[in-house]
DNA sequence: CATTGAGGAA
DNA sequence: ATAGCTCCTCAATG
C-alpha cells in the first residue's frame, strides 16, 4: 500500500480525480492527466477531473498507451490508484481499436479477433441493420454506404471502430509551399506545426488522413491545414465558420502556397463558385429549401432539403477540412457519414462540443491525432503570458433586493449588468492607461453606458462594416486606446489586438467563448510584457456561478484565475475623479 | 448592376 | 436558459 503525502493527486473508482490547486506538482500532474481527462469543477483549491470513455479513446488514438495513463496517475496519486479503475481503465483502452473496418477488394469488412464481439454486432438491433452479410466467425461485410453509420453507432455501444478501409485519392493537384511570404517574410511550418500535420498523416494510406488537431486560438490553425493540404496534394473543400473565416482561408493560401487566385473558390451566399480549391461556409451547406418549422421536430435530417450539401460530391475532393469542428452543424455531420473515403481534417481549440455531440465528431471526422496545450505555446514564446484576474464585484442593497424577488432569467441580466462593475472598469483602466484595452460585453444598454462613460467607440452587429474596419485601423495604429465590443467579439476575426480584456457580461457558462476572448489578448508582447484577463462578476449571484463554468477551459489549459475583490481595487483617489480625467 | 436594408433561421 | 450575432434571401434603391 503506497501512500505519498506530498503529491497533489486523489483518484477515485468513479472515475473522478481530484488535484491540489496549491500543490507544487500541480503544473507537471495536470499536464499529464489533461492528457486522458475532462475538467469538470475548477473551483480554488481542488479541481475534478473526470475520466470518461471517449476521452480515454482520443487519447489512445493520439498515442497514449494504458501504461502511460495508470503511470501518470501512480506517479502523482498520493493514495495507492484503486484496482478497480485500473481494470476500468485497461477494459477501456483495450476497446479501442477490437474493432476494425478494413478493404477487401470491392469490399468493406468490419472484423475482430474477437469472435464474441462480433456476435454481439450481428445481433445488436442498432448496428444489425447495417450489416449486409456475414463472412465468417470474425467478419461481417458492411455497405459502402454505411462506413459512417457503423462507426457512429458502435462509439454509443461502447466500441470504437478503429477505421483502417483507407481513403480515395482525389484528383490530383500539384503545388508548393512558399519560402517567404508575399510579403518578403520568410516562411516555414513551425516544430509543432509539423508534428501536428505528421501526426494527422502518420500511418501512411490507411491509419493517416482522418483525425482531428486540437490547437490553441493563435497556433495557426489555417497553416496547420495549409501544411496538411500540401501533404495530400489533391483538390480540397475547406469549410469555416463564417464568410470572414472563408476570405482568411483564402487570404492565406495564397501568402503561404504558389497557388493563384484561380485556383481558389468561394462558396457562400455571394458567391457559388467552385474550384480545385473550394472554401464554403457552414451557414450556406446547412440552408435548406421547402418544408420549414413544420419538421423541425424530427431530428432526422432529410438531405434532399439541402441542396447545398451537393458540393461535397461535386467535385473528386481528395481532403476535406473542417475548421472550428466544435462548430460543426447536424447536416453537416450527416453528410460526412456518407463520404468517409474522403480524407478530413477537423481543427478545433476544443473537442468540448457544448450540444454533446463529441462522439460523433470521433466517429465521423475522426480521432484526436495530437493536441498542443496553450501553456506550451506560452513557454516557447508563440503566444503571449496571459495573467488572468476574476473580479467580484459587489451588490448595493435596492439592486439586491430586486435581484431577490425576480425571475430566473432575469436574476442573470440583473447581475450581468451590476452598475458597481462600472467602478471595477474604473480602478482597472486606470491601471492600464497605456495599454489597448478591449472592453467585452454582452448586452448592448450596458455597453453603451460604459461607451459613454470612458467616451470610446462601441461596436455591435449592427455597426456597418465600413465603420468597423475604421475602428479598427485606428485602434492598431494605437491612436484610438480602447474599444467596448458587443458579441461581435466572438466572431470578428479582424479584430485588432489588445493587451487587456475586460469582460463585463458573458454568455451562460459558454466555455468556448471565454476562450474565444481569451484569444484577443495573446498574440506576443515581448518578454515580461504580459498581457491581461479580467472577468468581472457580481458577488454571491449566478453571475459568479456562470463565471466558474466559463473557466473550466482556461483552467484546463493550465491558466490560474486570481481572485480578487473590486473594493480593494480602489486606492486614493475618488472615482468621479477618475472618470472625469478619462472623459475629459 | 452594385449597394443597402429588412426579415427569417439557427 | 436569455440576448445577440451572423449569414441567408429577397426586394428596393441609386
Amino acid at each position: 500500500m503506497h501512500y505519498q503525502p506530498n503529491t497533489p493527486l486523489i483518484v477515485q473508482s468513479d472515475r473522478s480525480v481530484l488535484v491540489e490547486v496549491d500543490n507544487p506538482l500541480y503544473e507537471d500532474c495536470r499536464e499529464i492527466i489533461a492528457r486522458f481527462a475532462e475538467l469538470e469543477k475548477s473551483p480554488e483549491h481542488i479541481h475534478t477531473y473526470r475520466i470518461t470513455p471517449l476521452s480515454i479513446w482520443n487519447a489512445c488514438a493520439s498515442g497514449i498507451t494504458v501504461d502511460d495513463m495508470l503511470g501518470g496517475l501512480t506517479q502523482f496519486s498520493k493514495f495507492e490508484v484503486p484496482h478497480s479503475l485500473r481494470v476500468d481503465m485497461t477494459d477501456l483502452c483495450s476497446r479501442y481499436g477490437r474493432l476494425k473496418l478494413i478493404r477487401r477488394a470491392d469490399q468493406l469488412i468490419l472484423s475482430s479477433t474477437d469472435p464474441l464481439l462480433i456476435e454481439e454486432v450481428v445481433n445488436h438491433k442498432r448496428s444489425r441493420s447495417l450489416i449486409k452479410e456475414r463472412l465468417n466467425a470474425h467478419e461481417v461485410v458492411i455497405p459502402l454506404l454505411c462506413r459512417g453509420p457503423i462507426k457512429q453507432v458502435l462509439v454509443k455501444l461502447g466500441w470504437p471502430v478503429e477505421d483502417l478501409a483507407g481513403y480515395t485519392a482525389g484528383t490530383t493537384l500539384q503545388f508548393a509551399l512558399r519560402g517567404e511570404t508575399t510579403h518578403g517574410m520568410p516562411f516555414d511550418l513551425r516544430d509543432y506545426q509539423n508534428d501536428a500535420v505528421a501526426s494527422f498523416w502518420a500511418g501512411g494510406s490507411e491509419r493517416g488522413g482522418s483525425g482531428v488537431l486540437v490547437l490553441p486560438c493563435g497556433a495557426g490553425k489555417t497553416i496547420i491545414g495549409i501544411g496538411a493540404m500540401a501533404q495530400v496534394q489533391a483538390q480540397t473543400l475547406i469549410l469555416a465558420t463564417g464568410i470572414t473565416a472563408a476570405r482568411q482561408w483564402k487570404a492565406e493560401i495564397l501568402d503561404k502556397t504558389d497557388l493563384t487566385p484561380e485556383d481558389i473558390g468561394e462558396y457562400s451566399g455571394e458567391s457559388k463558385d467552385i474550384r480545385p480549391i473550394t472554401i464554403a461556409t457552414y451557414q450556406v451547406l446547412t440552408h435548406r429549401v421547402g418544408k420549414k418549422a413544420a419538421d423541425a421536430k424530427t431530428d432526422e435530417v432529410e438531405l434532399k432539403n439541402y441542396p447545398h450539401l451537393e458540393l461535397f460530391s461535386a467535385q473528386d475532393w481528395g481532403l476535406i477540412i473542417y475548421d472550428e469542428v466544435h462548430l460543426l452543424p447536424a447536416p453537416v455531420f450527416r453528410i460526412t457519414a456518407e463520404i468517409q473515403a474522403r480524407r478530413r481534417l477537423g481543427l478545433t481549440a476544443t473537442l468540448v462540443r457544448e450540444d454533446g455531440r463529441e462522439d460523433d465528431v470521433f466517429s465521423l471526422i475522426g480521432p484526436k491525432k495530437a493536441d498542443v496545450p496553450w501553456r506550451v505555446l506560452e513557454r516557447q514564446g508563440w503566444i503571449a503570458e496571459a495573467l488572468c484576474t476574476e473580479v467580484r464585484v459587489g451588490m448595493d442593497p435596492d439592486k439586491r433586493m430586486e435581484y431577490a424577488v425576480a425571475e430566473s432569467r432575469e436574476k442573470f441580466r440583473i447581475a450581468s449588468t451590476n452598475p458597481n462593475k462600472d467602478y471595477a472598469v474604473d480602478n482597472i483602466l486606470r491601471s492600464h492607461e497605456n495599454d489597448l484595452v478591449l472592453i467585452i460585453g454582452q448586452y448592448i444598454s450596458q455597453l453603451e453606458l460604459l461607451a459613454a462613460r470612458y467616451n470610446a467607440p462601441l461596436i455591435t452587429g449592427k455597426t456597418p462594416n465600413t465603420e468597423r474596419d475604421r475602428l479598427y485601423a485606428e485602434f492598431r495604429t494605437g491612436r484610438l486606446k480602447r474599444l467596448v465590443v458587443s458579441k461581435v467579439a466572438n466572431f470578428s476575426i479582424d479584430l485588432p489586438d489588445a493587451n487587456v480584456a475586460i469582460q463585463v457580461s458573458g454568455t451562460f457558462g459558454s466555455r468556448q467563448e471565454e476562450a474565444q476572448r481569451l484569444g484577443r489578448i495573446l498574440r506576443p508582447k515581448g518578454p515580461n510584457r504580459p498581457a491581461h484577463f479580467y472577468s468581472l462578476v457580481t458577488r454571491d449571484t449566478v453571475d459568479q456561478e456562470f463565471g466558474m463554468h466559463r473557466q473550466l477551459f482556461l483552467t484546463e489549459q493550465g491558466y490560474r484565475y486570481e481572485i480578487i475583490d473590486a473594493e480593494d481595487l480602489v486606492d486614493e483617489k475618488r472615482v468621479d475623479d477618475v472618470v472625469s480625467r478619462l472623459i475629459g
